[in-house]
DNA sequence: GTAATTTGACCTGG
DNA sequence: CCAGGTCAAATTAC
């Protein structure tokens, strides 16, 4: 039951991968050790490392990823078989996703490309699908999904999920991984996992998440 | 000319 | 069957 990413990892990539995460998993703990106490002294620093680490093993994997995609010869459309045509209308599922309710449409610092508007039941205003510029060039899987709340004043629910593993990273502030802070400012609110609008569970719970995402992976496996 | 957007058709999960 | 997500041809923008 590997993922495909997995699967298309060499197997030094895999151990560099699960070095990462490890790592990764290791410094998350003494975050949320950290965060239950009422001095977070350090927490910052912390929170640099396991981006950083995330950052590497996202950028292992997708490294391993594109040399396959290339040998393998099946992009072209028009050979695709109806099985591999319906893969590509799954749904996305309840993978990690950060909500942003923002009276303003300002550049996110990525290039997005519109590929469709839907009008959703019982919504007033039409839900409108993105997906990064990139996704071809790069395979970068993030998308987001905008929806207009109100009208006066203006009011848009972005929803974004999946990661940008592409290149582009116009602004240096913001090239942590999409991390959830990042989309932060001062006239938006951010929601992470469908949890409450709490702050401080929200950091356990994310902590959680990220825990739980790396026990997922295997890690005494293979080695 | 290419790239991005629009928009109706198509597909899937519930 | 239907609502929501995606595709892709036609159209528009640069």
């Amino acid at each position: 039951m590997k993922s495909p990413l997995l699967e298309n990892t060499s197997s030094c990539n895999l151990e560099k991968v699960i070095v990462e995460l490890n790592r990764g998993r290791e410094l998350t703990n003494r975050l949320r050790e950290m965060i239950k106490k009422p001095v977070d002294v350090g927490a910052e620093d912390l929170v640099g490392k396991i981006m950083g680490s995330f950052c590497a093993t996202l950028s292992i994997l997708n490294s391993g990823e594109s040399t396959e995609e290339d040998s393998s010869g099946s992009s072209c459309k028009s050979t695709l078989s109806l099985k591999d045509r319906r893969e590509r209308y799954k749904r996305r599922r309840t993978l990690e996703t950060n909500i942003k309710v923002t009276s303003t449409l300002e550049d996110d610092g990525h290039a997005w490309r519109k590929y469709g508007q839907k009008q959703i039941l019982n919504a007033k205003y039409p839900r409108n699908y993105f997906r990064c510029t990139h996704k071809f060039e790069q395979g970068c899987q993030a998308n987001k999904l905008v929806q207009r709340i109100q009208e006066n004043p203006p009011l848009f629910r972005i929803t974004y999920y999946g990661h940008h593993t592409c290149k582009s990273f116009p602004k240096v502030s913001q090239m942590i991984c999409d991390s959830p802070n990042d989309y932060e400012d001062s006239n938006s609110v951010l929601l992470n996992f469908n949890s409450t609008n709490n702050n401080y569970n929200n950091h356990h719970h994310f902590l959680d998440m990220m825990v739980e995402t790396i026990d997922f992976v295997d890690l005494s496996s293979e080695f």
